[in-house]
DNA sequence: CTGAAAGCGCTAACAA
DNA sequence: TTGTTAGCGCTTTCAG
C-alpha cells in the first residue's frame, strides 16, 4: 500500500548510480555541487525519506534507545522523559518508552522486547517488584549499553543517575521536626528499591540529629509503590489505629503522597489533622494541597544526564571501564 | 560491541542452511521435528533473537505503530495508551509513543519522524494548536494507515474513535443545573479541537433543555488546553470579575479542571464558593476533591478500539473504503 | 567526481 | 525435508 520512494528510484530518474545519490543525500564532499543540488532537489520534491530499517541494518545501529519506567502517568517520570527526549532528539535518537507498571513480569518482557538491536541502549528505572536482575545482567554482559536512573541497582558496572535521596528525606523530615512534630511516621515505597533504603536512611538521620528515638512501628512499606490504593489505605489505617498516633507523616513518593492524602481524607474523622511532607514532582498536588511541603527531584535534569551518559556509552569506540554515579541535589519546597 | 547471534551462526554451528534455521525458528511445518528441536534448543541456549530490523526490511513492515498524543502525563491519555498496548502486544506490535506537547511544530516533526516506514500505522490525537493538516494528508494520501481518536479531524476518510462528548457535556452541565445552579460558566479547551465544539454543544443543549438562556460571556476558551496555567487563571479571574458571577463552572477537560480548581483556590476570597463539574479521568482529582462531579471517558476502551481498527487497516490486503466512526459512551460520576 | 559490487540479517521462491 | 539464491534499501570500500 504505502510505497515510499527509494534511493534507487532517484538514481534511475536522474540517471545516476545509487551510491552517488546516497552520498549526495548525506552531503558528501566528494560529490559535484551541481549533481548534489539536482539530487537533493529531486529528493525533496518527491519527498524522499531514508528508510530507517535499511539504514539501521547497514550500520548495525538503530539510532533509537529504550526507556523502561514503571509508568508515564507520573510527574516525576514524565518530566524525566522530557529530559531524555530533549537530548535524544538533538543527537538524532528515537526514544521508545515502555512501562513496567511496576510488575516484574512486564519489565522482563519489555526489556527483552526492546533489547535485541531494536535499540542501541537502555535507560532503566527498576520496577518495584524486581528482585532478580538476570534479565538485565544477560544483556549487559553481552555489551548492551545500559544506564540506570532513579531506581538503580548497583550490582552492575555502569553509569547511574540519582538524586540525593538521603539528603532530600533528611530535609523533608527535618521540616516536620522544625514545625514542632516529634512523632513522625514514614510511609515508604517497596522495600527492595534503592530509593526506599536511601530515603529511609535520610528520615532516620533527621530523627537522630534531633535526638528523637526511632520507632520502627512508625515505618510502613508499600510493596506495590502505591499502585494499589488498598495498601496505602491499610498503612494509613494502621497509623490511625496506634495508641500513640503519629502527628505527621513523611512520605517517600509522589504517588504515595497522593494516596496518603486521599486515604487520610477518607479514613480520618473530620477534626483530625495530620501534617504531611514528602517526595513529589507533581504540580497538581502543589495546587490542590497548598500546605503540602515537598521534596522535589530534578527530574528533567536527571533524564538529560542519563541520556547523555547513555549516548557516551553507545558512541564510545572502546569499551568503557570507568563509570560515573551522578547524584543530583533535591530541593525542599515548603509553605 | 553488542554482537548478537544470527541465523547464519546457528546454521554454521549445526551444519545446516540459514533457510532451514529460519524456517525452524518460525515453526514451519516442513521441517523435520528432530532438526527443529535441535535448532530451537541451540537458539534458546545461545539466546538468539531475531533481528527486527532485518526482518522488517524483508517484510516491508515494522510491526510497530506510532502513537501521537499531546502528553503522556495525563490520566486520559495514559489510560488510552494502556488500552492501545493491551491490543498491540497481543498482536505482536510495538508501540512508539510520541508527545506533541500541544505544539503544532512538534507534532509535525514527530509525525514525520514516525512516518516513513518506521511504523506501519499511526494513532493520532491532534494537538491543540494544529489547524493545518497537510503533514498528515500527505502520508494518508500515500496510503499510510491512520486512525484518529479523541481529538479527531473529519477531513480524512478513515476510522475514528471518540467518546460521546456532547452527551457527556450535557450530563455534566445538567448535574449542575439539578443542583440548583443557573449561572453556569463553561471553561473550554482550544477552539479548533473537535472535542471543544462537541462539548460546548452539549453544554448549550443542557441549558436549552432547562430554559436557561445562553450567556456567551460565560464561555472562555483556553488556547493551549490549560498547558499554560496563566490562561486558566486569566479565565477564572475573568469569571470572578463579572458583575454577575457564575455560581458554577462546567470544565471541558482534565487538565483544565485541575488548573481551574487551583486557580480558584488561589484567586478567590476564602468564603467564596464555586461548584465545579467537568471532564476528567484523573483519580487524583477524585481523591483530593471529593465534591467534584466528573464525566469520565472510557479511555482504555478507546485505545483498545482504535488499535484494533488500525490493525485492521494495516493487515487488510485490499484498500479499505468503508470507515467506522465509533462513539463510546461517557459516564457521569457524581457525589 | 562517479560507478560497480558486496553485504548487513532475514525470508521465500524455486530447486533438489 | 533441506539447500540455493536472490533481494528488501542502504552504505561503503574499491576501482575507475
Amino acid at each position: 500500500m504505502f510505497k515510499p520512494i527509494t534511493i534507487k528510484d532517484i538514481a534511475q530518474a536522474l540517471e545516476l548510480s545509487p551510491s552517488t545519490v546516497s552520498r549526495a543525500l548525506s552531503d558528501s564532499y566528494e560529490i559535484n555541487e551541481e549533481t548534489k543540488k539536482r539530487i537533493i532537489e529531486y529528493a525533496e520534491k518527491h519527498n524522499y525519506r531514508r528508510n530507517p530499517m535499511a539504514s539501521s541494518l547497514r550500520h548495525g545501529r538503530s539510532y533509537s534507545i529504550g526507556v523502561v519506567v514503571c509508568e508515564v502517568a507520573n510527574s516525576f517520570f514524565s518530566q524525566a522523559i522530557d529530559g531524555i527526549e530533549s537530548v535524544a532528539y538533538g543527537k538524532g535518537y528515537h526514544v521508545i518508552i515502555s512501562q513496567s507498571h511496576d510488575s516484574y513480569e512486564r519489565e522482563v518482557v519489555n526489556i527483552q522486547h526492546l533489547a535485541n538491536r531494536a535499540v542501541d541502549g537502555l535507560l532503566i528505572s527498576m520496577s518495584a517488584e524486581t528482585k532478580d536482575f538476570s534479565h538485565i545482567a544477560n544483556l549487559h554482559g553481552h555489551g548492551l549499553p545500559i544506564v540506570f536512573f532513579d531506581r538503580i541497582i548497583d550490582s552492575f558496572e555502569t553509569h547511574t543517575v540519582t538524586s540525593n535521596n538521603r539528603e532530600g528525606a533528611r530535609m523533608g523530615t527535618q521540616s516536620l521536626i522544625d514545625r514542632g512534630f516529634r512523632k513522625i511516621a514514614h510511609l515508604a515505597n517497596a522495600p527492595h528499591l534503592s530509593i526506599t533504603a536511601e530515603r529511609l536512611d535520610g528520615y532516620k538521620t533527621a530523627l537522630k540529629q534531633h535526638g528523637i528515638p526511632l520507632d520502627e512501628s512508625l515505618v510502613r512499606y508499600c510493596h506495590h509503590g502505591g499502585r494499589v490504593q488498598q495498601e496505602v489505605e491499610d498503612a494509613v489505617r494502621y497509623f490511625l489505629s496506634l495508641d500513640e498516633k503519629p502527628d505527621a507523616i513523611f512520605v517517600a513518593s509522589d504517588r504515595l503522597s497522593m494516596g496518603c492524602l486521599s486515604a487520610f481524607n477518607k479514613l480520618a474523622p473530620e477534626d483530625e489533622h495530620l501534617s504531611v511532607a514528602g517526595f513529589s514532582n507533581s504540580d497538581v498536588l502543589d495546587l490542590l494541597q497548598p500546605g503540602f511541603t515537598c521534596i522535589r527531584q530534578p527530574a528533567f535534569e536527571m533524564g538529560r544526564v542519563a541520556m547523555e551518559m547513555l549516548i557516551q556509552l553507545i558512541e564510545s569506540h572502546y569499551p568503557v571501564y570507568e563509570f560515573e554515579n551522578t547524584v543530583l541535589s533535591t530541593e525542599l519546597i515548603s509553605r
